[in-house]
DNA sequence: AAATAATGATCTATATATAACTCATAAAGC
DNA sequence: GCTTTATGAGTTATATATAGATCATTATTT
């Protein structure tokens, strides 16, 4: 059938989600877990599994971090220790910064 | 309707992707762009976003990261100019990792 | 305080990702 | 080299995420 929607994707998502693809199956291979294995313990199926160690992006987030948990790769360079203190800092942030944005009307009189 | 299929979530990842959602939303903010904004440049729905924000799991990755590049967020806090770089190292790496893993047959006479 | 714009929340139809299979190929270990 | 197992690739049915809408609420700016 005719393809019905094409979503692109900028280069920078495209190669961080190669790059996280790629730090799993590294990961992965090298705690010699098999694909099956790794697939089963995180509740999603081979062929996902696949798919997200290919850095496809049309992946759940949810189970591509869950794997990426189960193998040992850091998301964000972040210690499981340390994540809750980076979630109260952008909390604490979020709550100094506008509850919503409100974009300025266009200024008629800019520049003099 | 009675519920299907219910997927769990180590600590860690929903960790992972509450701090992810609050950091694009913080970046957002910032930056002073609505979420219409963001939605429409990112070629997603508004209310994909808000999840997206939320940090809830069932969200497309490369929605997810397509997001994040454009609010600036930096994902494994890599520049991007290095991603590539990067991409090189962990297919290096790859290569000289097994292709496969094999698992090995229980060793009957373990401990002694 | 009033006006207006942004956000939050919820709903439905539809596109589509996923699970579950199969088959073919490749590679590890003996 | 042989055997066996893991992986790659493709297919289909089904569950489900998404777009797109509406409405209520909240927050910003004047």
């Amino acid at each position: 059938m005719a393809k019905v929607s094409v979503r692109t994707y900028s280069r920078y998502s495209r190669e961080a989600m190669t790059l996280l693809g790629n730090l799993i199956r590294a990961a992965r291979i090298e705690r010699e877990m098999t694909a099956q294995e790794v697939a089963e313990r995180a509740g999603i199926s081979r062929g996902l599994l696949q798919r997200i160690e290919k850095g496809e992006p049309k992946c759940e987030l949810g189970a591509t971090f869950e794997v990426a948990a189960l193998v040992g790769v850091k998301l964000f360079d972040i210690e499981a220790t340390t994540l809750n203190g980076h979630i109260r800092q952008t909390e604490d942030k979020l709550a100094l910064l506008p509850k919503s944005v409100r974009k300025k009307v266009k200024v008629a009189d800019d520049d003099f």
